[in-house]
DNA sequence: AGCACGCCGACT
DNA sequence: GTCGGCGTGCTC
């Protein structure tokens, strides 16, 4: 038995299948997906490696697998993992990853085992004994006693509960009452959690039809997509929920992507409250073994839903029934490391593979998905009404411009200062939006224009007040901060550009009386700390929310009835095609957060743009119109979806080196030149150094498809075979920004 | 990537 | 003679 195995490694030259012997008494473990060790060329290590198939006769002189090991890759994943290699320009090695369970690369994750305590003799004899004082010590009759009710109990429950050390319960053990067994536990994240009971509820009529058209291709067992288009407050989630349960009826799985940043306990309560525990959780917050756990429980089969964020797709469920993509446009589900794949690629592969329909579901869809659903590929389920009938929030543009003609310095707008006071005397709450952390995003020589710059990486330095440092945004360089100019020592040292450290400093000072609470990486950092602040701001009333994107996202608060958007134009600047579209997307989310229940809603957005088509149609909540022109902007421009953007990245600690590499690279790209594509000139990335590392970069658009694919593969497998440099290249398609 | 191999100059 | 520098090539 001879079995091709891929090696574990990212060079690029050993992305290829190795002939090994299977030894005769392991043939039955030797399975396609199976980890294996292997001696590999001279090295005194056995490598890591995964069986991809079998055959019978090899030309080589094979060398045997020495080491097994038991957990294995679904044969589906594998074949999952070969597809992306080709497709995504990356080693088999590097996609079979994203396949173990978690924690497997590198700390071994381990069931987690805990002492569990028995009784040893009937409830009768023990009484007896204390009867006949055999045990006399009150703490051992304690413990003997709480194990009456709860015999299995944890060891430290057991300490906790009877109040004894445990050398109680060792001497028990030694007297032979009790016994403590290993036992395996769970890691439950929804430990200590008691979920109501939730009922379905009756659904809208459009509500209705979305599910019944949804409902059909699961029947019929066809694979169908549909984009589940509606607005803030439509009961997208409900439809959701009703999908599922049919799934679960007909004995299949349901699986469900959602952002990372709103896998939030109020999302997860809902799914508990709906279905009970056998749903499964998989997201960043959980702890390596916890994570394990889940992957176990939805491998066993025992978990009935996963929802979870980007790498949750790849969890090893069978039977799937529906797998759904909430917040579909958002930037999250695309990877920016290699393996540099589009969870919702993989989600189109897996819903065919299954023939299951794949529902994604925006109320700002991604213009590419409407596109698509325009022109019929995907079905377009619309839902136009709020289910709970509240009104859309008022949207006022503030123009910067004139703010600033009228003296007004501040980062705080006439009108939005008058609204904001207004919401302190009404004691309704406010949340201030602005993409930026920090106290500054650059700090200037006035005298010289020496501007502070990060040693690793070629940006600006942030200046964070808190902790009176310069920070690199990009690779966490840090340094103290200036008041004297390094180069021609002038003392005229100068802050431009706010951040939100800037923003709550301004607002204690414009209203010393209001309270406030700011939400940003700096401020987010421990476990749940990111929920704590939310429900700190809820709970405790806190008057005014400050924070970055994930202020943005997924929550309700029922007293809030004003958003501010300090700056509007931070993301329409931005060197990127889908400047607007990300621009309309979070204005139209962050006024989502203003009166959702019975309370109207103003939402004011501050900007130099007043006139720009985004901003004009994110007042209006309009995301038709908004389509319609930046579809054909995007038209006239070439831009996607009426083409593939493929950009190709290269980097090396020399810059000479880089260059020579990139330029040979666009050499073979343009001798293998595939009709219709075109092919820029290697040229350096827009920030061209970081970590160190200078970028340079090539940027094909055409039409990705599979002789696309064949092409560059074929060019890189030639670059590889001739070129052998300190450079590393990647393959980005449709990258999630083009920085 | 690692590691061996081989070719070449320097040095006990 | 032999030690070690690095360029090249292979890993089933």
């Amino acid at each position: 038995m001879i079995a091709e195995v891929i090696i574990d490694s990212n060079v690029k030259t050993l992305n290829k299948t190795f002939d090994y012997l299977v030894p005769h008494e392991l043939e039955k473990d030797a399975k396609v997906g199976t980890r294996v060790f292997v001696p590999f060329g001279s090295l005194k290590n056995l490598k890591e490696g995964y069986i991809v198939g079998f055959k019978e006769k090899s030309e080589y002189d094979l060398k045997e697998i020495a080491k097994f090991e038991k957990g294995i890759i679904p044969k589906s994943r594998v074949e999952l993992a070969l597809l992306m290699a080709r497709r995504y320009f990356c080693n088999v090695s590097d996609c079979m990853k994203l396949m173990l369970p978690p924690g497997a690369i590198h700390n071994r994750v381990k069931e987690k085992v805990g002492q569990f305590i028995y009784l040893k003799k009937d409830i009768e004899d023990i009484e007896e004994d204390i009867a006949e004082k055999v045990i006399k010590s009150p703490k051992q009759i304690r413990c003997l006693q709480m194990l009456y009710e709860n015999e299995g109990i944890h060891i430290l429950d057991l300490e906790a509960l009877a109040d004894v050390d445990r050398v109680v319960v060792k001497t028990l053990e030694k007297k032979e009452y009790i016994e403590i067994v290993e036992q395996r536990i769970e890691r439950n994240p929804f430990e200590f959690k008691e979920v109501e009971r939730d009922q379905k509820r009756k659904l809208t009529y459009e509500q209705q039809v979305a599910y019944d058209t949804v409902v059909k291709s699961i029947d019929e067992k066809r694979f169908e997509q549909f984009l589940l288009y509606g607005v803030t407050g439509s009961g997208k989630t409900e439809i959701y929920l009703q999908l599922i349960e049919r799934v679960l009826e007909q004995g299949k799985k349901a699986m469900m992507l959602v952002p990372e940043i709103s896998l939030t306990p109020q999302m997860v309560d809902r799914f508990l409250a709906r279905f009970g525990d056998c749903i499964s959780v998989l997201h960043s917050k959980l702890s390596i073994g916890e994570r394990f756990d889940q992957w176990e429980k939805i491998k066993e089969g025992k978990a009935k839903i996963i929802i979870g964020a980007r790498s949750s797709i790849f969890a090893p469920v069978e039977n799937l029934g529906i797998i759904l993509i909430d917040e579909e446009h958002d930037t999250s589900y695309k990877s920016d490391m290699t393996p540099r794949y589009n969870a919702k690629d993989i989600a189109f592969y897996l819903a065919k593979q299954n023939k299951v329909p794949l529902v994604l579901g925006s109320a700002t869809p991604d213009i590419n998905t409407f596109s698509k659903a325009k022109q019929g590929k995907i079905t377009l389920l619309t839902l136009k009404h709020r289910a709970n009938n509240s009104n859309l929030p008022t949207v006022h543009i503030v123009d910067l411009r004139n703010e600033l003609a009228s003296g007004n310095k501040s980062m705080i707008s006439n009108l939005l200062h008058k609204k904001i006071e207004e919401n302190l005397k009404n004691k309704k709450q406010t949340i201030l939006f602005l993409n930026r952390r920090g106290y500054s995003t650059f700090v200037m020589c006035r005298n010289c224009g020496f501007t502070a710059k990060c040693n690793n990486c070629n940006v600006t330095l942030t200046y964070h007040k808190d902790e009176n440092k310069l920070k690199c945004h990009l690779c966490g360089f840090e340094t103290h901060n200036i008041t004297q100019c390094p180069v021609c020592k002038s003392k005229n040292v100068r802050y431009f550009g706010s951040g939100t450290q800037k923003l709550e400093d301004e607002i204690k000072k414009l209203f010393p009386t209001a309270s406030t609470i700011r939400m940003d990486i700096d401020t987010v950092t421990k476990k749940n700390s990111h929920e704590m602040i939310l429900n700190k701001f809820k709970d405790e009333n806190i008057d005014i929310l400050i924070g970055t994107q994930m202020v943005v996202k997924g929550h309700h608060f029922p007293n809030v009835t004003l958003v501010g958007v300090i700056a509007a134009d931070s993301s329409l600047s931005i060197e990127d095609y889908r400047a607007s579209e990300r621009t309309f997307q979070i204005l139209t989310q962050v006024a989502g957060r203003a009166g959702r229940e019975n309370l109207p809603g103003e939402v004011i957005i501050q900007t130099y743009n007043p006139d720009h088509f985004s901003i004009e149609y994110a007042k209006e909540q309009n995301y038709d119109l908004f389509y319609k022109a930046e579809i054909s902007l995007r038209q006239r421009l070439k831009y996607p979806p009426f083409c593939d953007i493929i950009l190709i990245g290269l980097s090396g600690k020399d810059e000479k080196n880089v260059k020579k590499a990139s330029e040979k690279l666009e050499y073979l790209l343009l001798k293998q030149k595939a009709t219709n594509m075109y092919i820029s000139r290697a040229i350096p990335s827009p920030i061209n150094k970081i970590k160190n590392r200078f970028r340079f970069r090539i940027i094909l658009k055409c039409n990705f498809n599979n002789s696309v694919i064949n092409n560059i593969n074929a060019v890189l497998e030639e670059y590889y075979k001739r070129n052998k440099n300190n450079v590393s290249i990647f393959v980005d398609v449709n990258p999630g920004n083009m920085m």
